[in-house]
DNA sequence: TTGAAAGCGCTAACAC
DNA sequence: GTGTTAGCGCTTTCAA
């Protein structure tokens, strides 16, 4: 294993120049003479010279990492939030440094206290709630802040995401719009997922603008629920709330499980429970009937999120007046509601 | 923004110590009394010190990242491998360095070459099938090199996988066993996606083994071939293909579209069309008919190769006969075939 | 166009 | 238990 590495005094050696000519071979607008260059790329090649961005890095103090935090990387919406992320970080020079929490709190601390000793150029998490100590290094952290698929009500610093509450609420508009009354709610209400609890607080929140019973609740358990809990919530809610005509999940993974549900049960949807998801899934828009969801655009909130640090961090970037003054930045990203079969057409109350 | 931040030379100038104390007083073992430390510590809070992993691991010369690439991070198989893995090096201390190909060999050998100028002490990719250069690179990279999730003919260095022709192998005997002998292939056969390929000339390979026609085969375009792809590819086959009885698919995500499509059309699956998918995804487990299929074990994948990596790379790891002369490690993963509802019973030739 | 000096923040190794 | 020295591989600055 050649552990031993060539360095730029290696080659500086091999090409009998300094250190400095070597160096100025790599930059592409440095001064040198254009036969001196080829002389050093060649030998570098020969060699098996390596560019040390680390070293290169910690000269220049300058990591170019920028740390995402995920509640999980399975999860096919941050999944791709982080491509279009790094892809466009990509374009300005930046690398992304992933980090998972398993939807725990004290685990995205435990991160971004580690996190931060690597010096990111900027660091991203996933929503808005934090314990008091992740807060307080985010804080005093000196690099830009940005909060995630979330609206906090008091925001590190900057934000680009949505109120998953208000989200929910066009759900529950459209099927109070196609007549249904009696909703039921499948969702977490537990764990660290607050997303998901936010979600079952729009949806109460919404039922009751519109005089409605919002106590249809069933909990699918701890966060990640998916299609198989959706499938055990709904047997549960069968069971417990019998007279729902349509429900509400709190992600598409929870909708298609109880649709599987209701197929094997022989329950027709829409026309016996209507089933309306969240998330714009894969799943959403070819399973059979298409689910009636809320588009969160997570691409939209990876593009947002990489331009706001690529501008943030770019020290070109002319500043219209007050220079160096410029407060926390607020994106918020525009859900959408996809109306589809699942929730069908409606002729009266339900 | 304080972009000025707080070194060790601050902590020991207000601590009245020399730096290498400061030092000290981060390491657990370090010989230091218990006081110098505490003050040390609580001046490091008040003061706002952060300290510097670029710094220590530039003096050291370890990084403690691994390099993982893969085609795409949206793919719950590889998300589960990266998780796991990721997880496990976790353990030991070192940090996943996420590349995302997006299927490109051209974009995989970019990705190669900047990875390696990071210094990993160790690099994963995805594959056996790289371009000449790429391979040069990890060839002479002087790191661990681990190929996964395929089961190379010229393996670069170690090897965590198993052989995608050979696993689609399972499907095609199970099918047979069942009685099914006019089967389709639904799958890609263009593009970067040496996977998908692999998997249709096993198909093809399997076919003829039974004497069996196996020109029934329907692309699905480029990777990532989808649920969409898999509906398109199945109306396509009936249309090509109206005989076939079975279908295979490269994918779960395809032969779900194709359960979709053929619901659509009022096709009864397994009854009259047997559906086998490939990846064992969560959906393959919760559809309605459940979906035939093979689990590759993604983080089985994540582990092993973790745990290969920390192996490698422990200078404490007793070495039985040969120091220093190990040979390459071929890891392979047993994939499981999981018989399910969609090819159904079967009693007699179809 | 090229070179010499200095140093980024930390720690191994060796004194005391 | 604590301090001193030296240096990881690169690049900014200034001089030639």
């Amino acid at each position: 294993m050649a552990r031993t590495s060539v360095t730029m005094k290696d080659l500086a050696k091999a090409a009998d120049v300094s250190v400095m000519t070597v160096s100025r071979a790599f930059k592409a607008d440095k001064s040198i003479g254009a036969d001196t260059r080829e002389r050093i790329l060649r030998l570098a090649e020969q060699l098996g010279y390596v560019f040390d961005s680390t070293a290169a890095n910690f000269r220049n103090q300058r990591t170019d990492f920028v740390s995402v935090i995920l509640p999980s990387i399975n999860n096919a919406n941050f999944a791709e939030t982080v491509d279009v992320l790094s892809t466009q970080l990509a374009l300005g020079g930046m690398q992304v440094l992933l980090g998972y929490t398993g939807y725990s709190l004290a685990r995205e601390e435990a991160l971004i206290d580690q996190m931060l000793r690597r010096k990111p150029e900027a660091i991203v998490v996933t929503g808005g709630q934090h314990t008091p100590d992740a807060r307080k290094l985010l804080a005093k952290a000196g690099i830009p802040v940005i909060e995630t698929w979330d609206w906090p009500q008091d925001p590190v610093q900057h934000v680009v995401g949505f109120s998953n509450a208000e989200a929910i609420q066009g759900v529950v508009d459209h099927l109070v719009d196609r007549g249904y009354a009696r909703i039921s709610f499948l969702g977490g209400e537990q764990g660290d997922d607050f997303r998901g609890m936010e979600r079952r607080a729009g949806f109460v929140a919404a039922m009751a603008r519109h005089g409605l019973a919002a106590d249809r609740l069933v909990p699918t358990g701890p966060a990640p629920a998916s299609m198989k809990e959706g499938a055990a919530a709904l047997a549960l809610m069968l069971d417990r709330f019998p007279d729902t005509r349509a429900v509400v999940c709190a992600s598409d993974p929870i909708a298609f499980g109880a649709l599987t549900e209701c197929q094997r049960r022989g329950i027709d949807v829409p026309r016996d429970l209507a089933i309306a998801g969240f998330g714009a899934y894969e799943i959403a828009a070819i399973s059979h009937p298409r689910l009636t969801t809320i588009d969160p655009m997570p691409s939209e909130i990876g593009l947002r999120t990489a331009n706001l640090i690529l501008r943030l961090l770019d020290p070109t970037a002319p500043e219209p007046e007050a220079p160096e003054q410029e407060g926390p930045i607020r994106i918020r990203i525009d859900w959408k509601l996809i109306p589809s079969e699942s929730t069908g057409e409606s002729t009266g109350t339900r």
